[in-house]
Parts: C-alpha cells; sequence; structure tokens
DNA sequence: GCCAACGTTGGC
DNA sequence: GCCAACGTTGGC
C-alpha cells in the first residue's frame, strides 16, 4: 500500500528547483540525523511513495512540490565526510547510523503555505502543523495528501 | 535575533 | 534510570 510522507528541506541547502535541476529530477536527501525520522525512512518507506516537498526555515515556509521515493534507504555518506556538516564521527563505517533516500520531484507547485495549510479545516491534525513540531519527515494521512492536492490543484 | 519546543548528552 | 544542561529546529 502506498504510504505519504512530508519532507522538509531548508531551500538554501536544496530547493525544489535545485531538485528538478538535477539528472532524473533526483536528489539524494542527506542530513537526517534525527533517529525518528531516519526510521521512518528504513522502516516505513518504499519506492513510488508520495512525498510533499517542504521549504522550512525560509520567508515562506510551505508545501512547494509533490515528490515521490525514488529509492530505498541507504547509507548517507556525508555521515563520514570530514568536510560535511552533517559528518558524525560517533558512526563506523561497518555500522552506519545514518540513512538516506533518493527523492524524485514529479511536479513543482505553486507554495502552500503554512498559513494556509493552518487555515484548512481538514489539516487541523497534519503533524507538520503541531505545536512543536521538528521532525524533518512525518507521516502524511491519505486523507490529507488528498486534500492538499485538491487544494494544489494537483490530480493523482 | 528571539524563543518555545524538543532531542540528546552525560553526570550521578 | 533520572534529569539538568545544552544544542538544534524552525516559525516569527
Amino acid at each position: 500500500m502506498k504510504k505519504f510522507w512530508l519532507m522538509k528541506s531548508e531551500p538554501g541547502e536544496v530547493s525544489v528547483d535545485d531538485a528538478l535541476a538535477a539528472p532524473q529530477s533526483t536528489v539524494p536527501w542527506t542530513g537526517v540525523r534525527n533517529y525518528q525520522a531516519r526510521n521512518f525512512m528504513r522502516d516505513g518507506m518504499e519506492v513510488g511513495d508520495g512525498v510533499l516537498f517542504y521549504h522550512s526555515s525560509c520567508a515562506e515556509p510551505g508545501i512547494v512540490g509533490i515528490a515521490r521515493v525514488a529509492s530505498g534507504a541507504h547509507t548517507d555518506p556525508t555521515q563520514f565526510d570530514p568536510d560535511s556538516p552533517y559528518c558524525d564521527p560517533a558512526s563506523k563505517p561497518e555500522a552506519p547510523r545514518w540513512l538516506l533516500v533518493d527523492v524524485q520531484v514529479v511536479q513543482k507547485t505553486r507554495n502552500l503555505t503554512l498559513p494556509e495549510l493552518r487555515a484548512d479545516a481538514d489539516l487541523q491534525d497534519l503533524l507538520v502543523l503541531k505545536k512543536g513540531n521538528r521532525l524533518s519527515i512525518t507521516p502524511v494521512e491519505p486523507a490529507h495528501w488528498k486534500a492538499i492536492l485538491r487544494r494544489l490543484g494537483v490530480s493523482n
């Protein structure tokens, strides 16, 4: 059964336009350093799952594109790169701690902004809207996925 | 830049 | 295993 996810990216690092410009419109989702988010990738995601591409820590946070999970979870190489801000000296190559999946942008959309999401009665329980939410990857209910695509005028 | 919320670390 | 201190996230 296909599942749905919301994945945050800081546009200053990887924006939806950056992802679109990449080969196959696909980027490795590097830098997840939270166990819960990692476990979603490792245990929850399957190739083909739907992804809402979300811009965070920017002037206008919101959903800016529709994407899909394009690979299974595999080792995030940046954890072993001493020049990377995501380097984790505690992670050993024989037992990598951090994983990533590849994410392929299906289409860029208008920015469905955070205030707009908050104002939608159908989305009150969307996890990313919950107070104190900091998880960079959250599961999305099918009903929420449908409501968001409808708002964006995107057909399934 | 502020600050609330949350996760992680480390002393005990 | 508790919990205070600290670091990070992310909206504003």
